[in-house]
RNA sequence: GCCUGGGUGGUGGAAUGGCAGACACAAGGGACUUAAAAUCCCUUGACCGCAAGGUCGUGCGGGUUCGACUCCCGCCCCAGGCACCA
């Protein structure tokens, strides 16, 4: 053993040996005792920064701790290699997006390799090779088959770097979630995937996710943003066109003024066309469809509108209401139509206010006292129902199930539940992703691929520079091919798979990585899944962990898999930040603001498992945490400081034998190291158990080391203290071995250990280590901490009390006072209440 | 506006009804050294006091309790999500 700690050479030998001996390798037909533990595969940019560490870090510590538990842990890694940077790569400096993925594959492989983080190597898979999306393209077809797979023509959000979106791709300010820039309208036939089928389910089912972020489930709800309403369905008067709407405020109905409808309305062409009005509505909708969604977004704080010189029929009372085409209504949700109500929605009333439509009330305050001219906002509080024919008097929360009830009898509304999320878009214009698998026939159709003929490959040879647009598109030997049904010339879809798809199952995927006639086994994936720990960022709170729920329930509908959630328990670290050197702001670590910390320079300087073990001390793992270039600084001190401890006392540590370490027979000096001990493996394996909070893990175990050197233990100390000393530092090193595994194997095996330190058993706890017969109780008078005294364990009431009235620190406080009250908590304290 | 989190020393944080500030970082002092680095020891929430000791202190204001960082009510601030969503 070398005097001074050389990280950088157990390291390398250690991650060797892992390697050598397949440590993380697991036989996935061993399903006894399994636990999944993944870590969100990253996309492979080239390098990553301490602040991505952190997730494959944490990941590890869970992975080699059940290891140590005795569980049989899956822990694979992997890329999610499609996607924009590397097609840009190819645009802006000619490198094959193939070639760039590998070689950035290959370059993030040698980091992670180099943080000692374990992973199943043989399973690796990546979401760009053949093998792979040839998957991603049968799982597009099962949507096909199920119908959840369509194609429309639909105004799509436009970025002209990132060519289409999702709607989850665009951020609230109406820029690109990637690259920043603004995002447009554009009309184009997309394909969709019918995701609002299953809005439903995917709220319900967050139920089932209790070991999820609260965080998260609350996110998702929102995202899906189910509420409750009626349909209700008023006509045209002039035409007896229906128009229905969607209200979570049907109490209100005989309030409506007006009839709100978007520029994309279906009606909007007919009532064009018929009316008296046609050229400045026609201006109107121009100019709105012309404008992006942002844009009319923010326009929109500005209510605009056209009225058309139609009105619609109220089937309520008959009454019948002028018809407005509005900037404020959204045609994606509910049906495009609003019934606008002034008196009680702030909106309309703006509106109304703006182009002077009249305000009824019909919902009173308390004191009956609202009055419709004088009102200079909407009262969207609750009271009773006036002005409402036979609904009068009642109040408006009570009386909504039975308005909607009444039009239900009536035929002309009823209950409806209206969510939020829309359809999801899958097609991108972009050649780096997995090719539809669709063939477009002038006679069938759009026909899919048939499964065996899967892939279809994507062609390495396409021209990179063109203008706009998707190089596959002007790929004449790509397009060009039969229609699968009828044989005639076809042309294949040349839009490709979101990246997002390629994510949605590659869980699945890990369980049996090499077959070639299937996607996953179904009985291995049942067996295997759900995934018992998932490990990422929060960013993936609703786009991929959305997405992936929903794939997962289609193939457990369509009979692939027996699971409905694919994650059991998830859970979402923070962000590492760092302050801005230029103008001492703190940042998100990320290159663009030049805030990143390289773990390569700190691998080299200091070693990974200094880097681990900062990282993890940094703060609890779920919040976002500051980078202290002086903090790793601790860590490496303490690092140093075991090596040299254990360097130090080799020869005791080597040479003491401690087959029993009876406490009966312990001085108290050796015995409060034991107990120590005992607490210690108590409180880590709780933490390691409970919420990963693993700084105050590895703070017990700093004060544990404390302890040992407070012990003074010598070769010149008793058989028993050296036993007891040895057995702290042999726990000590197995429960630290999961955050800093080289150091805990090496000075393992200097202890004489012969097999890998994942082979040892987690320490127990000694109950017997962890009673003590006299404890320490707090004297308090009036709440106040006045002295200490210490008593035998489980002493009566009456005796603890004694002894605290007694007390010299006490009667100073108590003297010539009233005693009100005593109270005793047993073991623990004693208050007395004076006046 | 709605829904989540969160607010504790100079800093990161610990403590989920029972000794607030564990464990670290930083700072200051000291030892060792020709010197530096490294290492080791001491001090370190604020205020009063020579000291013994005392007072205050977990965003603010109330409440419950013998006892509140912790529970309840009302507010302020910060972060995140959703948002003309009818």
């Amino acid at each position: 053993m070398k005097e001074k700690y050389p990280f950088s050479e157990i390291e390398s030998k250690w991650q060797k040996y892992w390697t050598d001996n397949n440590v993380f390798n697991v036989d996935t037909s061993q399903y006894r005792n399994k636990y999944y533990c993944l870590t969100m595969f990253p996309y492979p940019s080239g390098t990553m920064h301490v602040g991505h560490g952190r997730n494959y870090i944490i990941g590890d510590v869970v992975t080699r701790y059940k290891n140590m538990r005795g569980f049989n842990v899956l822990s694979p890694m992997g890329w999610d290699a499609f996607g924009l940077p590397a097609e840009n790569a190819a645009k802006d400096r000619g490198i094959h997006p193939k070639q760039s993925a590998a070689d950035n594959i290959a370059k993030m492989k040698r980091q992670l390799q180099s943080w000692g983080v374990g992973y199943d190597w043989e399973r690796e898979i990546a979401t760009c090779h053949p093998e792979y999306y040839r998957w991603t393209q049968w799982i597009f077809l099962k949507l096909f088959e199920r119908n959840l797979a369509y194609q429309k023509k639909a105004p799509v959000n436009w970025c002209d770097l990132c060519t289409t979106l999702a709607n989850e791709e665009v951020l609230a300010d109406g820029t690109c979630e990637r690259c920043g820039r603004p995002v447009t309208k554009k009309n184009l036939n997309q394909w969709f995937f019918r995701i609002t089928d299953y809005a439903g389910a995917l709220l319900d089912d967050l139920k089932l996710l209790s070991e999820w972020p609260e965080k998260v489930r609350n996110m998702q709800a929102n995202w899906i943003g189910r509420s409750e309403g009626a349909i209700i369905n008023f006509k045209i008067t002039e035409t007896e066109d229906p128009c229905p709407v969607f209200t979570t405020r049907p109490d209100t109905i005989y309030g409506v003024t007006f009839m709100a409808i978007a520029p994309e309305h279906p009606l909007v062409s007919t009532i064009m066309a018929k009316s008296l009005n046609r050229a400045s509505i026609e201006q109107f909708v121009n100019k709105q469809l012309m404008t992006s969604t942002a844009e009319r977004m923010n326009d929109a704080t500005m209510k605009d509108g056209v009225p058309t010189g139609f009105h619609v029929t109220n089937p309520y009372n008959g009454d019948s209401v002028p018809l407005w085409i509005t900037n404020y209504v959204l045609m994606e949700y509910g049906t495009g139509a609003v019934m606008a109500v002034p008196a009680h929605d702030q909106r309309d009333f703006k509106f109304a206010k703006r182009y002077d439509i009249p305000i009824k009330i019909v919902i009173q305050n308390e004191e009956m006292s609202l009055n419709a001219e004088k009102m200079t906002e909407a009262y969207v509080e609750d009271g009773p129902i006036v002005a409402s024919g036979l609904f009068d008097g009642r109040n408006n929360r009570k009386a909504i199930h039975d308005i909607i009830q009444y039009a239900k009898d009536n035929k002309f509304g009823d209950f409806t539940i209206n969510y939020r999320l829309r359809d999801w878009l899958i097609s991108r214009q972009r050649y780096w992703g997995a090719p539809i698998p669709i063939v477009h026939c002038p006679d069938c159709g759009a026909v899919p691929v048939p499964e065996d003929e899967l892939p279809v490959l994507l062609p390495d040879d396409v021209d990179f520079n063109i203008e706009h647009g998707n190089p596959l598109a002007s790929h004449e030997g790509f397009i060009h091919t039969k229609c699968p049904k009828c044989g005639k010339d076809g042309r294949r879809e040349t839009d490709t798979i979101a990246q997002w798809l390629c994510s949605c199952w590659y869980f699945l995927r890990y369980v049996n990585p090499r077959l070639t006639d299937k996607a996953f086994n179904t009985d291995d994936v049942n067996r295997w899944l759900p995934v018992d720990q998932y490990i990422g960022g929060i960013e993936h709170a609703v786009l991929h962990l959305l997405y992936s729920r929903f794939i997962v329930k289609v193939l457990h509908d369509a009979g692939y898999c027996s699971f409905r959630e694919p994650f059991k328990a998830l859970f979402t670290q923070g962000m590492i930040c760092k302050r801005s050197d230029k103008d001492g702001q703190l940042y998100k670590m990320s290159k663009s603001k030049g805030n990143v910390v390289s773990p390569d320079d700190l691998v080299t300087n200091y070693g990974a498992d200094t880097l681990r073990l900062y990282t993890l001390f940094i703060g609890p793992p779920e919040k976002d945490a500051e980078w202290s270039d002086q903090g790793i600084e601790g860590a490496s001190r303490f690092l140093r400081r075991l090596w040299r401890r254990v360097f130090d006392n080799l020869t005791l540590l080597q040479e003491t034998e401690y087959p029993t370490c009876n406490i009966n027979e312990m001085a108290s000096d050796e015995r409060n190291l034991y107990r120590k001990l005992h607490e210690t493996i108590r409180d880590v394996t709780a933490d390691m158990d409970g919420a990963f909070h693993f700084n105050s893990a590895i703070a017990r175990i700093m004060e544990l080391s404390n302890a040992m050197d407070d012990s003074h233990t010598t070769g010149d100390s008793s058989d028993l203290k050296k036993a007891v000393y040895r057995a702290a530092m042999e726990a000590l090193i197995v429960l630290l071995s999961p955050f800093a595994p080289h150091i805990s194997e090496e000075i393992w095996h200097e202890m004489g250990n012969q097999s890998s330190i994942l082979n040892a058993k987690w320490p127990e706890v000694d109950v017997a280590a962890l009673a003590k017969d006299e404890i320490e109780v707090v004297l308090q008078v009036n709440g106040k901490v006045r002295g200490r005294i210490t008593v035998p364990v489980d002493i009566d009431s009456a005796e603890m009390e004694r002894l605290a009235m007694s007390s010299e620190q006490i009667s100073k406080y108590t003297r010539g006072k009233t005693i009100r009250k005593v109270i005793v908590i047993p073991n623990k304290l004693v208050n007395i209440a004076v006046s």
